[in-house]
DNA sequence: CGGGAGCTTGAGGAGGATCAAATCATGTGG
DNA sequence: CCACATGATTTGATCCTCCTCAAGCTCCCG
């Protein structure tokens, strides 16, 4: 079990940094994903608090545990990161966030954050006030009840699918999860990061990695960009 | 990865046989603990769907991955696993589900169920009737919302807590997390569940928890009953 | 008494952790 | 522009944990 050096000193969230504008959520390219789905026009004129559009580089975090919880985050590019610490110390990857899902939805019933939520992938998400979700809650229910059950699902995939099996599974599973849709590329992380989600160490993640380049499973066509050969390695996602 | 055969033949749930009788939700022992903490008695007129109080025997399914999910489950005593299946057939419980917790809330926005819900322990439930929840949504909302958010903090732990580390501090994190609050005493269940919940082999549960009885960590008073020593175990859990 | 299921234990080997070092990429200051 | 520091990645060597295969064991039930 390894701590991590490169969180010395990012206690703070470092989100003030990456303001980029407000929101037009009615033109939301996305919004039949979004907490939003349901509104109408009208609905829209009772929001009087400002929703942002925040852009993330990769290893910016959005919040810290601990920390009180103003907002929700509606992901819509990229890739989040939830993370909590072991009794040791140690820290573990407990959910991996992808657009359309929502990151901090315990604001909602709770007065801290209970994760530090990092993007792995240069990432956009919009800013939603507490106060607004609180305000529009019964035009909502449905939607945030789906985006809790998504946020399970989500849960679930990671234990059922990254923290069983042996760790050629377990990495192998995670390339095929990874951005699925965007043909047969996809982005990678930071090895330490890939570890700490599928519960190995850094070295035998790297080295696996590394195993798969070598068998041509993966090729790295740019600094962590990976160009796939999905039918194998769904085949040893299932199996050995 | 093993496969399970004590579920051969248990696909189907069967819960109709322990049909117990109708609950009176008003005079509910632990009510400011479930879905209902916040209604009036005004409110329980509009109940026109009985709700049943149903005792599971140990190995009883609740529900099965892929049923119509027609009701919710409040836990009132005992221990419930979710559990679902790995891509080469193996089983992961990805959840476990204590008092108070919520089975089955998928029901609210989704037509099936997506995991196997089983008694670990002999365990009583309240079956709450979809359409009860539709009904009286509204009332409804905070307290789902919350057992939404206790669904995710259970999935966490399993992943944070149960599938990280040796196979040593899994079971004795295991310990610790089992009916806290009641003393040193704590039921356990089959090595082959305790394995599929840790994410290790039968043989390792059982050796493991061999290991903590010769040790004196933990005593076995009864059939799968134990005594801990609270303090060492914790002390395994956190560090090695 | 015999059979089955679950639990325990043993021996051996494979996979992953650990410790350590080399390589590579990036940025900084001279 | 180069020398150097820093951090991430890769690789190597060794050890230990845990998986695998297999055999007993206990308990319960017909």
């Amino acid at each position: 079990m390894q701590t991590r050096g490169s969180l010395t000193g990012m206690k703070d969230n470092d989100i003030a940094a990456a303001w980029n504008g407000l929101a037009t959520c009615e033109k939301c390219g996305i919004r039949s994903l979004v907490l939003f789905a349901d509104l109408t026009s009208e609905d829209f004129s009772f929001i009087h608090l400002p929703i942002e559009d925040i852009w993330l580089p990769a290893g910016t975090s959005l919040y810290q545990p601990g920390q009180n919880s103003s907002a929700l985050f509606t992901v819509r590019e990229g890739l989040l990161k939830l993370e909590q610490y072991l009794p040791d110390g140690a820290q573990r990857i407990v959910s991996l966030l992808r657009p359309g899902d929502v990151a901090g939805l315990e604001a909602i019933v709770a007065p801290i954050y209970e994760h530090a939520a990092i993007a792995l992938q240069p990432t956009k998400v919009c800013r939603i006030p507490k106060e607004v979700v609180t305000r529009l809650s019964p035009k909502l229910h449905h939607q945030l009840m789906k985006k809790w059950h998504d946020a399970i699902q989500r849960s679930h995939e990671c234990t059922r699918e990254l923290s069983t099996g042996s760790a050629r599974q377990r990495v192998a599973r995670l390339f095929v999860l990874l951005a699925p849709g965007s043909g047969d590329l996809c982005r990678l992380f930071g090895r330490e990061d890939v570890g700490a989600l599928l519960g190995i160490t850094t070295q035998t993640a790297s080295r696996t990695v590394a195993e798969f380049k070598r068998a041509r499973l993966v090729r790295e066509v740019g600094p962590n960009i990976f160009h796939r050969d999905l039918p194998r390695l769904e085949q040893i996602a299932a199996e050995g």
